[in-house]
DNA sequence: AAAATTTGTTCTATTTTATAGAAATAATTG
DNA sequence: CAATTATTTCTATAAAATAGAACAAATTTT
């Protein structure tokens, strides 16, 4: 129930927007999407591993597609543990985030 | 304006909220309460530090206090960029986390 | 059916970040 | 001045993030 790194929560929120269409390529644009920036393969699939090992999700080899390069897709699925981490980071967030409303103000000179 | 990570965001936070009693110890035990778990020293200065090079927070040595090992503390202050990062962090945040109000349901068989 | 093209994953190396803790510094107390 | 305390600085190690080459399996083209 640790908390999880930044990329550990996009990469969970991602699979959980999916749904059923969650597989490499869609989480990876998923990302992109959010962050405004490309990423590379590795850059995806190392932490999708890791969260993997850790119990956080779970994932099936699904059935190739009659599509050009349709092979088949690694999907992933979020676990109930993955679901408990996830709260905790948002537990995190909201507290780290409580009564800092406005940014604005905090420096010197900038009423 | 990149996102932060999540100990940057917390330590940036930290600062602020101390306003001006930031300083290596203080901003310590602010973030071990948040975290409910304790660090080191180096857990604290080196991205401290990293920060402060990125531009982020400026910091100052202050004056010896008369107190029993008082020495003089390394203060430090966020800056306008610093207050930006912030900004950006917030807004990733919030966006990752719009429409998904509440985790429960998302496991089959979790009715 | 072989070559080309496409979608997707696996593997591995490198850079960056996180974390721990020893050592050093500068103050007060006895 | 030796002991104690608060704090920082330094350095090593572990873990995570990131990039991208290599591989695999499908369809399309010729």
């Amino acid at each position: 129930m640790s908390p999880l790194s930044r990329i550990e929560e996009m990469l969970l929120l991602a699979v959980c927007r999916l749904g059923d269409k969650a597989y490499g390529i869609t989480i990876r644009r998923q990302i992109e999407a959010s962050m405004q920036r490309t990423f590379s393969i590795g850059a995806i699939y190392v932490p999708l591993d890791r969260l993997e090992q850790k119990g956080y999700l779970s994932s099936y080899m699904g059935a190739p597609t009659k599509m050009r390069g349709g092979r088949s897709k690694r999907f992933y699925k979020i676990t109930a543990s993955g679901i408990e981490a996830l709260k905790t980071t948002r537990a995190l967030n909201e507290a780290i985030w409580a009564d800092m409303p406005n940014l604005d103000g905090l420096l010197p000179g900038t009423a």
